[in-house]
DNA sequence: GAAGGACTATACAACGTTGCAGTACTTAAA
DNA sequence: TTTAAGTACTGCAACGTTGTATAGTCCTTC
């Protein structure tokens, strides 16, 4: 029902080839000729037909992303930029919900074929190093935290660098008795590790001492994981006078705890959080945190995958990893 | 490079076509020869081309889904319901962003063949009746409470009802001046008018006066757009004893205003929002809302769009409006 | 014992596009 | 004047899949 090349080339007088020519930007049509086509696509409002395409070209002009979860401001942000980058190279983009499943980012993995997707920006939770080989040889870039020197190009901040900065910033305060929220044991749980290193890190550069007590889990990375977490901090012999939160949504969750307790923030306790969500901007009090530079990890992302991409069928070189700036973002939580 | 029809047809010994009745699922095969390519199939690890299906049946298995903005954790919410309702159909989601612009609007529902879709579940918010009539035969659900006999199919709760719920829920707690914040001139804010129209509903049935001074515009429906409103309606000669925010991110920016004033929230003043997003659950205090019936929607939506594909051909009957669920969350924000 | 029906399997064409090879003509260099 | 190089365009085949048509086999059933 909808014209093809054919229609096209009918009304213009021409073969369909030369249609094809026309609308691929070969160089060698007459002007007058490409004017005619022109006018005929014009006309029947001709459209290619992208399955035909790929179909001989093998390429679909749609990557995937695969974030954890939308819902959390941070990757939404982050698909925002995402989409805007690829759209400058005309590319669609698929988004894709992985709910930090193992499974299903291990689905996807391995199932991207039925899909059709050219390459792959994906930000896993739970799956660690070689278990992230995709089988075919489909491009593929890694965002955030997880495994150096996995098997893939990597985009990510220095984490545990950050995660220094924003204890850093509590002790330059002045503050003793500084706790971590969302200190995770299992090993793929490599964002929380790292974090946690760079607090102890920090503990150790302004003399602190570690204590184990001020290390909180937390089952997740959401607001009700933060503000249980910081339940039990008050209700320990000695609270701390500061904590540092692994992302933004625990710090709201925990600032919610402290507020209706009717403990003065940052006065008695002060909060730092990360990521740099919108929400941190209006809460109160507003949340100071680490602020990556999300998008220029966007774009950087979608650079390389252009670039694997754009090699065809080279078997490539080595994994790249890049890292990305962050910086300290300084807000009512901690007295700004 | 990857298996075809041919490849397991050949190491199975029967025809092309044979494989493909076997993939799928034809009745008429014998057991031996299934299990022959079955076996084939497994040991070549073949997945169809769905470039080729495509070409072939002119059906993509993609739907698009375009949402004005993914950051909203409402429409977050939505995407994610309508991801998991398509995937039960085997179906894959293109997600859209139209930032509320007409522009993207249009281009989206004029440019759809582009990327090849079958199907669009669309919440406009820019477009109006007519302007999104599809070019092409593409089926469309509407979503949201947009265009009431628009073109295309429509799912929406009934939003007059509902914001007259919200209000009356702060009438009946005994509240005399109730302010409105959400506010939007222009024709095409279609959702801020009913819920406007609902407000003042309420107040009639209560017997209270409508007082413009207290219905307060908002260029969009953030965080911040809340806040300022609220800042000026408590900088007003006779600020209001409670607030219907049209959604909840301006309700959670209202909040905002009023706690770094000292206003106590309910007691002075107290506050509505609408959505029910996460956030009001642990913002301080909690926030009352109106909570649609999401996941409904998405399912609806989802069966719409199927019922409109599984025709075919069938130029199919009038559009459909299905209203879904509302109820009245009541939390701290109004004195739960 | 022939006609009909259900079952199993195959061949062929077509979906719309593009790469390759090739034709015909023009211009520039040897 | 011949040869080479460039320009403008065309035809054919192929990408991997499925719908339609077809043909053979094996049962039933009258």
């Amino acid at each position: 029902m909808p014209p093809g090349l054919k229609d096209v080339a009918a009304r213009a007088g021409v073969s369909i080839k030369t249609v094809s020519n026309v609308v691929n930007g070969y160089v060698h049509v007459a002007p007058t000729t490409r004017a005619r086509v022109q006018a005929a696509i014009e006309a029947l409002g001709y459209v290619p037909n992208i399955a035909a395409r790929q179909l001989r070209s093998g390429r679909s002009g749609v990557i995937a992303l695969a974030v954890p979860e939308l819902q959390s401001p941070y990757f939404a942000e982050i698909a925002g930029l995402i989409v805007q980058a690829a759209e400058r190279r005309s590319w669609t983009v698929l988004i894709d919900q992985t709910d930090g499943l193992a499974e299903r980012e291990r689905d996807l993995v391995e199932g991207l074929r039925r899909h059709a997707i050219d390459g792959l920006i994906f930000s896993p939770l739970a799956l660690a190093g070689e278990e992230l080989a995709l089988r075919d040889g489909t491009p593929m870039v890694l965002l955030g935290e997880r495994v150096w020197h996995g098997p893939a190009d990597h985009v990510a901040i220095d984490n545990t660098a950050a995660a220094a900065d924003a204890t850093g910033h509590l002790t330059a305060l002045g503050r003793r008795r500084i706790a971590a929220i969302g200190v995770q044991d299992k090993p793929s749980a490599v964002t929380a590790h790292q974090r946690l290193a760079g607090y102890r890190a920090a503990l150790a550069e302004a003399g602190l001492p570690i204590d184990t007590a001020l290390e909180m889990p937390a089952e997740g990375f959401h607001r009700a994981d933060g503000a249980a977490a910081m339940a039990r901090l008050l209700d320990t012999d000695s609270p701390p006078d500061a904590v540092f939160c692994f992302n933004d949504l625990l710090a709201l969750g925990a600032l919610r705890t402290l507020l209706s307790r009717g403990i003065p923030v940052p006065d008695d306790i002060a909060v730092i959080g990360f990521d740099d969500i919108e929400d941190g901007r209006f809460s109160t009090p507003t949340l100071s945190t680490i602020a990556p530079d999300a998008p220029r990890i966007a774009q950087l992302a979608v650079d390389l995958l252009a670039e694997r991409l754009g090699e065809g069928s080279t078997p490539s070189g080595a994994p790249r990893e890049l890292r990305v700036d962050h910086r300290l973002v300084a807000r009512e939580s901690t007295g700004a």
